[in-house]
DNA sequence: TCTGGGGTCCTAGGACCC
DNA sequence: TCTGGGGTCCTAGGACCC
């Protein structure tokens, strides 16, 4: 059996620990520069808010209701997230994380259903007393039906947190109530085509024969399919390194200097770099990106195109270089030469970029770097520098120690728009609650 | 005025190999 | 008229997830 563990609206859960006086209130957790909505409270769904929803857009609505906002903050919703998976991993030998607020468990122990239900209903419990957060557990053979169920546990008060399908009933009548749409790898796309087909609940696709998943929906759709059908078929790698380590930002303003940009993609470059080497990869690849905003026509003042100009919005506007490393690497000083290099050569003055990031790429596992054999760079002592840079980081924080060109700019320092951050109440000191009695 | 950020997997088609 | 057979690797684009 696998048991899906999900914590309830979880950032809006994260904020409403350390204030409870916000619990049955309508709450909502920014995205950066408070521009959408990406997570509601259940009061705030009643009202019928979208997840995704601009705030600009739903500004009336928040007064009406005194809708609680907060910016996100990262550093908490991260901190309680590991706490949590820490206690789940405590029941289970395979805890496959899944998200920032999920995860599976897997069962292969002869306990019977009912008292796997019980295990679930007391790690609710624990959760909710240990570290304050909602979580709903679904229980089912399949990942695709444990993750119903727990859909299930979570809308109806009488499941006390766990959701059990472990019989053909039971997974007959949980499916025949179950929109396709909120079918586990059933997006926007594939629910129209679905519909089309007269298929609404997630019985009528699992009622159909596989070849008709497969040829309308591929081998992720039948996958999906043989799930439902209680046939266990969705690989999770087990890898825990990424293939691509992305950090990019949209900024409150337009940037339309280079050393601002500069900054920015400084910054994110050598985000990106430490990620990479936390799980112990080197990457042979790097995107760098400038763009304009999607939602306007870009213009210069002047009303005339310069040639640059032209040749930048003919191919889309912006900038977007890929950059090949001659070796892989994972140094934060090799990777930003590269990222900065494509940055300038394809800069254009007064262009207005409002969004910017780093991917990289190519990602392999560190120790199958190759060594040039002419090598223009000494590596290994580069390598020394970065691991007492890092661990100087690690002992006084983040940016204790930085490259000169992460050296913030003056537009820089003023770009922080999250107006209604709430404090990392459980990972820095000058944060600690204070309680008074 | 204001519109998020970070991921994965699969498929088809082209280029290339012997 | 007739133009091989069996592969690999890479990329772009489309679908999905939270």
């Amino acid at each position: 059996m696998y048991a899906l563990a999900d914590c309830n609206n979880f950032f809006v859960s994260c904020e409403r620990v350390f204030r409870p006086d916000l619990e049955g209130k309508p709450v909502v957790v920014l995205s950066g520069n408070d521009g959408c909505v990406i997570a509601r409270s259940n009061e705030v769904k009643a009202l019928g808010v979208k997840m995704g929803a601009p705030l600009f857009k739903i500004r009336d609505l928040v007064k009406q209701h005194n809708i609680v906002c907060f910016s996100s903050n990262f550093e908490l919703y991260g901190d309680l997230s590991s706490r949590v998976m820490r206690i789940l991993s405590h029941y289970s030998d395979r805890c496959e994380q899944y998200s920032i607020d999920e995860a599976f468990l897997y069962f292969d122990d002869n306990r019977s259903p009912a008292n796997l239900q019980k295990l679930a209903r007391q790690i609710v419990v624990e959760i909710r007393r240990g570290i304050g957060i909602p979580v709903s557990i679904g229980l089912a053979p399949t990942r695709t039906l444990a993750k119903v169920a727990s859909k299930y546990a979570k809308k109806y008060a009488g499941y006390k947190g766990a959701c059990l399908i472990d019989t053909e009933d039971k997974r007959i009548k949980a499916l025949s109530q179950f929109e396709i749409s909120d079918v586990w790898g059933i997006g926007r796309r594939y629910s129209t085509r679905l519909q089309r087909a007269s298929i609404r609940t997630a019985l009528d696709f699992a009622n159909q024969s596989s070849e008709f998943a497969r040829n309308l929906m591929h081998l992720p759709g039948l996958r999906t399919w043989q799930e439902l059908n209680g046939f266990d078929a969705v690989k999770v790698d087990e890898l825990a390194r990424h293939l691509t380590i992305t950090r990019s930002r949209t900024f409150a303003r337009h940037v339309t200097d280079l050393p601002t940009l500069e900054s920015y993609i400084a910054d994110f470059c050598s985000s990106c770099a430490r990620k990479l080497r936390q799980q112990k990869s080197v990457c042979a690849g790097m995107l760098v990106f400038a763009l304009p905003s999607r939602f306007e026509t870009i213009l210069p003042s002047s009303g005339v195109l310069v040639d640059e100009q032209k040749a930048t919005l003919t191919g889309g506007g912006g900038i977007f270089a890929e950059v090949r490393l001659p070796v892989p690497t994972d140094l934060t000083a090799e990777l930003l030469e590269y990222a900065l290099a494509a940055l300038r050569a394809r800069f254009v003055g007064g262009y207005p970029y409002k969004k910017a990031g780093v991917i990289l790429q190519n990602i392999l596992p560190a120790n199958s770097q190759i060594e040039r054999l002419f090598g223009e760079r000494d590596r290994q002592k580069e390598q020394r520098l970065q691991k007492v840079v890092d661990s100087l980081n690690e002992k006084r924080g983040k940016n204790t120690v930085i490259l000169a060109s992460q050296v913030k700019t003056e537009q820089m320092k003023d770009k922080l728009q999250s107006r209604m951050l709430s404090p990392c109440y459980s990972t820095r000191w000058s944060d600690l609650i204070t309680v008074k009695c």
